[in-house]
DNA sequence: ATTCTATTTGGTGATTTTGCCAATCATAAT
DNA sequence: ATTATGATTGGCAAAATCACCAAATAGAAT
């Protein structure tokens, strides 16, 4: 792989592996339909708040979820839609319903 | 996250991470429209034929490439194209090309 | 049977990721 | 100004991932 095509890759696998957990994905399906916050979020999934926000974080940095302030609450929800698409894509062929 | 949505999003998770690295994205496009040896492709990626060796087989535990014997060459080809159509869905989307 | 080529497997150190705790920051309320 | 609540950051240990080397396997050819 020369330079150009080694970065080219590498930016892609960035946004994959910013996908690569559970706890991430479960955070895409949870604010997909419904606006949330870290709060509500760390009490479904059951980590320390710590933790989600640095979750929360991963998928800030690559636009995949967006945050919004409001008194000192934070509302997270999904900046891309077409996540849930390709995601649904992914497992259909992949058979893991 | 109860113990079922848990091992669903670990599960779904696992799909993920098997394409979270510029190594194996480089051979889901590599194997997309011709079917490769490890050689060949260890030559064109310019890492260790081992390592090469270790990358195919994540892909082929998830059944995103197909492996084929003839003689003592193991042919290599994309098993589900779709992954192409998700994948740059998420490129166009995410704004990385 | 031995040798040769293609590939895989085992092992190990290096790097990255993850998750908790403690401390900090930001905003609001008193 | 102090206190209280929501969220983020820094630090560290545990776990997972990665890349190389060396050794092993599979099959073909001699």
């Amino acid at each position: 792989m020369n330079k150009d095509i080694e970065i080219e890759f590498s930016e892609k696998a960035e946004i994959f592996k910013a996908l690569a957990h559970p706890t991430r994905l479960f955070i895409i399906h949870a604010v997909k339909d419904k606006i949330m916050l870290v709060k509500e979020l760390t009490k479904l999934v059951g980590i320390d708040i710590s933790t989600m926000s640095k979750h929360l974080d991963i998928l800030k940095r690559h636009k995949i979820i967006e945050g919004k302030r409001n008194k000192n609450f934070i509302y997270y929800r999904l900046a891309i839609p077409c996540v849930l698409d390709f995601m649904s894509c992914a497992m259909k062929v992949i058979s893991k319903k």
